[in-house]
RNA sequence: GUGGCUGUAGCUCAGUUGGUUAGAGCACUAGAUUGUGGAUCUAGGGGUCGUGGGUUCAAAUCCCAUCAGCCACCCCA
């Protein structure tokens, strides 16, 4: 369009898409402050290693969707394409292993390189939570629980449903990768060459997969349940038995698997169908070998993120400025007077707006245009009688009002 | 990365079988209205027709390429 235009799949959020972003992080910070998580904002950036060696060398995050350079020093760093590697990092790199268990609350911009579409960016931004060091199923029920509220709060609980699945501890899931390969591999010829690709790779992920031909073969496939043991069928009972026990609704889907190589036991989603192929707007699960993996001690950890374009996109409006009070001098005498009486006014906790010229009328509809919600008048008839005439930008009602008393006035009025 | 659809003013869109200075509504600015906003009327500013090339006497219109957006796949927030 323009000539100059932003890199693809990035976004100038302007004023209202910067509110409506603004009021999902606001809230999600808030509802997590009363679980008691506290913010921390890890670099943008982090050394390449820090992310490949934790997402896993087979996942697409790390084989084609990395923004990856050399700085001038050599370094590979890499663009974080999400939250918890470097938080993990931030972990062991400041010695908080001496504070466990930690809650922690974050929030900022992801990059990923991928074709853009709707509620998908190269760009994009999530909140997040994540709880280190409590290996009961407890924390997963907290961390599930905090999510629902913050989509509670911005309006979207019955706009999105908790999907759960357990990937079993790593036992489980090393014995059930070997039973679903062995059934897959006698089914070849119903695969199509995506699901062909994955069963080396990534097996796990062909139980989801799209295609009608893979549908009927996963139909037949044994179930990940059947493999687990007992430790890990008692685990993710208990975390529905929690989410039942706080009436937090959810549907078992055994065919619900991760994308990240860390996760083990629950897995969890919430989706929505209003935004597309983009159904996905909050995910996570448990990693309890993440630290560990990473060169720090084992360390459980529980967490998810959220996409804040994507609930951005469905809370609707952000939080508005606040109306501010129009002062408005008459005559360049009274100049001095208007600058003092908003300085005093914002000062005082009050928006306050003052036009930069102008006479009485256009001042007028600049009032109207910023949405004021009052507008204070002086003049050299209200100066010389030590007043000020307010008048109400929606009621049209004037009065006088002494000056000394008028931010206080202002400030009794909604 | 693959496939499809779409690009005309800040926004939403018109623009006939290719034809001369590319239009409308909204928004913006000014005036009607020199101490009173919202409504109305009038006038005005604003366009490399996404970009580059080609065909043609002539291209917003036809052809090719490219970029971007959207949709689906892959994958994910």
């Amino acid at each position: 369009m323009a000539a100059l235009s932003p890199v693809r799949g990035t976004k100038d959020l302007i004023f209202d898409d910067a509110r409506r972003m603004r009021r999902v992080a606001d809230t999600g910070r808030a509802v997590a402050a009363l679980y008691g998580y506290d913010e921390i904002a890890t670099p943008v950036f982090e050394f390449t290693n820090v992310f490949a060696r934790t997402l896993g060398d087979t996942s697409d995050i790390v084989t084609k969707e990395m923004y990856t350079f050399e700085d001038k020093g050599g370094d590979s760093l890499t663009l974080r394409p999400e939250g918890t590697a470097g938080i993990a990092r931030a972990f062991i790199s400041n010695g908080l292993t001496q504070d466990l268990p930690l809650r922690v609350f974050y929030q900022g911009p992801m990059f990923r390189y991928e074709r853009p579409q709707k509620g998908r960016m190269r760009q994009f931004h999530q909140i997040g939570v994540e709880v280190l060091g409590i290996a009961q199923p407890q924390a997963d029920i907290e961390v599930i629980a905090l999510g629902a509220q913050i989509l509670a709060e911005l309006g979207l609980g019955d706009r999105v449903q908790l999907e759960i699945n357990t990937l079993g501890d790593t036992a489980s899931r090393a014995a059930y990768r070997d039973t679903l390969v062995a059934y897959l591999s006698g089914h070849k010829d119903g695969l199509s060459e995506d699901s062909l690709a994955r069963l080396d790779r990534n097996p796990m992920r062909i139980l989801d997969s799209k295609d009608e031909g893979d549908k009927a073969v996963v139909a037949g496939a044994p179930v990940m349940s059947d493999s687990m043991n007992d430790e890990s069928r008692a685990f993710f009972d208990t975390v529905l038995e929690g989410l039942t026990a706080l009436d937090i609704p959810f549907v078992l889907n055994p065919k619900l698997v991760r994308g990240l190589d860390y996760y083990g036991h629950t897995a969890f989603e919430f989706t929505t169908t209003d935004l597309g192929a983009q159904g996905t707007v909050m995910a996570g699960g448990r990693y309890d070998g993440l630290i560990k993996q990473m060169g720090g001690p084992p360390t459980p950890g529980v967490g998810w993120a959220a996409g804040i374009e994507r609930l951005s996109m469905m809370a609707g409006e952000g939080t508005p400025l606040p109306r501010p009070v129009a002062v408005i001098p008459v005559g360049a005498d009274n100049q001095a007077l208007g600058l003092r009486l908003a300085h005093d006014l914002r000062r005082a906790g009050i928006a306050a707006d003052l036009a930069h010229s102008g006479n009485l009328g256009k001042r007028m509809k600049r009032a109207n245009k910023v949405g004021a919600r009052a507008a204070v008048i002086i003049g050299d008839d209200e100066r010389a009688r030590g007043v000020a005439t307010l008048r109400d930008m929606d009621s049209g009602e004037q009065s006088d009002v002494p000056l000394d008393g008028l931010v206080e006035t202002l400030k009794a009025a909604p």
